[in-house]
DNA sequence: GTCTATACGAGGATAGAC
DNA sequence: GTCTATCCTCGTATAGAC
């Protein structure tokens, strides 16, 4: 995949993170790439397989960020901390988690993209979980459900809560209110 | 209102609750109603006119079901537990909260329906915080966090519930282990 | 690789007859 | 109130020149 490639998967992560799947277009593209809307059809046959690439490409470096945030910090909490900070960075930019706002869209996706999404809260959901149970083995954290459960109830709670910020005026302080409370919630109590 | 009209909404709010703003059409609801399309336009002037008269109508429906919920159970629980099964319900026919979903695509709705949704949220928060200080004064309920971070903590879980199940095989299941989860953490445990 | 030109359909909206 | 007819814009996509 070549430099022009990339430069149309960055910009329309940009969009569809902004403004969600329906609503970008080659056009918004076009603009602030530089070339003609023509010219995209060069590197991705449709929109289809754009948007197929770019949720490919979001959930390997997803996963390359997750795996970073282990490396770089030994320490459970500090890393469900980092974790969290993630999905706050978007919102700094009033952007959801693209597979958040995808997902809102489930029903008009092609098939192939729902797939990535699918898989995209499989693999987010499993790095959490496995977060969690050695937290809980080494006391870091205090889950008070199986780690499982947990994990699944934190995605979601993360998930909603930069949706429904991007309602609220102060949006990033109203994200960070429930990450707080998201951490504190699973965190052993002095 | 007319009839016709009541029934343009109906149908208009399944869709958007399906496929979210951008994607539904006078085109769409002309076939469901069975008028022509630029018959709606008799009845709403436009789509921005449309869609807030339909955020309008369902903010009212939705509180005058919360009054219901409250007349009909004095035990704060139980309330919370018919609140959570309004979002199990609409998952059932793979429906999102209209305001949930309208929330992922902010970014492109008209301001004036931008300003509905905030005020769903903002009134669906108040009923969460009164719930929860009514159940913490009585015991029914113990919440972990002052009541208004534990509603805002609850509002933002169960529509980032709803939101991430539509990505899931089984999204009801997956949904009602998270709703579970949510009554688990603000319920005495005995 | 990128361009121009163009096809084709969909979407929102308006005018005017009935 | 609803219809037909029509307008205009935007969106994806293709053909073929450079």
């Amino acid at each position: 995949m070549n430099e022009t490639a990339q430069q149309i998967l960055d910009v329309a992560q940009n969009l569809v993170r902004n403004r969600g799947y329906s609503s970008f277009s080659f056009a918004d593209i076009s603009e602030q790439v530089g070339i003609r809307k023509a010219s995209i059809h060069y590197h991705f046959s449709s929109k289809e397989e754009l948007t197929r690439e770019l949720v490919k490409r979001y959930r390997m470096a997803f996963q390359q960020t997750l795996k970073q945030i282990e490396r770089s910090n030994s320490d459970p909490q500090a890393q469900l901390r980092q974790f969290l900070s993630l999905y706050r960075q978007g919102l700094s930019q009033s952007q959801m988690c693209l597979c958040g706002i995808l997902s809102a869209e489930m029903a008009v996706l092609p098939a192939s993209v729902q797939e990535g999404v699918r898989a995209f809260f499989a693999e987010t959901q499993t790095w959490l979980q496995t977060l969690i149970e050695t937290g809980a083995s080494t006391g870091c954290l205090q889950p008070r459900l199986p780690p499982k459960d947990e994990a699944s109830l934190l995605l979601a709670s993360v998930q909603g809560a930069q949706l429904i910020a991007r309602a609220s005026e102060a949006s990033e302080s109203a994200f960070d209110r429930i990450a707080d409370q998201l951490l504190a919630s699973i965190c052993p109590t002095p």
